[in-house]
DNA sequence: CGGAATCCTGCCTGATACTG
DNA sequence: CAGTATCAGGCAGGATTCCG
């Protein structure tokens, strides 16, 4: 039997891992979890569970291929689950996993943050590209 | 003169951002943020001042040229700042900016979620895969 | 050492059409 | 409505070579 909390297994965890290493797992996730689509489909779920087509319409610019890989691929790793309710026509509702809310807890900063400093990042370009 | 505090500022900023919609130049942003090289460059320059040969051996797997482009765009951004000191060989340094430190403290969680939660992804992985 | 330039491959992605 | 299947192209990204 584990004698230790959830959290202090994570921390051992923690340490066994290293991201930088290319032939690490976590390096292999970390690339997953850098995508756009996963940022704004975890950020989209934030709220409660939501349809596909709720999503579909969230989420711009999406392509519904790209939209069902990016689920399904969330699904595989425990971060959303995906409820298929048998009416006419069908109805398919995605949701956080607490997992996934773990990880939405960080991709929002990541969206917060975009938002917040676009001036300055605007800003910093703009005095780069004015460089002879 | 702003009569707004900094914070202020940049929360009305982002109010009128939506990185949900395809044109928001934060939509672009997040894109640019959601890229595994820009993740793993920011974190390893949190510490401090790092060369070019620093990084390249740290990120491992990356090639010259990812790293490069990655640095410039990051430079161009102004997250992080490239110096060039003249000695033979020669010898670039480069260190975040304050605006990259903010952002780095996100892409750290990231970071370090990706490497906590390993295990309970791998499992939830091996329960999808081994259904009918 | 820290790049720039070039070439070239693959797979990511979008568009389209079809189904239960 | 919520997908799957297929096809085609474009550009991300690796390998290589050369330079200050």
């Amino acid at each position: 039997m584990p004698t230790m909390t959830a959290a202090q297994r994570r921390e051992a965890e923690r340490a066994e891992y290293d991201a930088f290493l290319a032939q690490c797992p976590t390096r292999q996730l970390l690339d997953r979890l850098s995508d756009k689509w996963v940022t704004l489909v975890l950020v989209a779920l934030e709220e409660g569970p939501r349809r596909y087509s709720e999503l579909a319409r969230r989420i711009a610019g999406v392509s519904q291929k790209m939209l069902t890989q990016t689920l399904r691929t969330l699904e595989r790793d425990g971060l959303l689950t995906r409820t298929v309710t048998a009416s006419v026509p069908v109805t398919v509702t995605y949701e956080l996993t607490p997992l996934g809310h773990s990880l939405q807890r960080v991709m929002a900063g990541l969206k917060v943050w975009a938002e917040s400093h676009m001036g300055a990042v605007l800003e910093a370009r703009a005095s780069y590209d004015a460089q002879p």
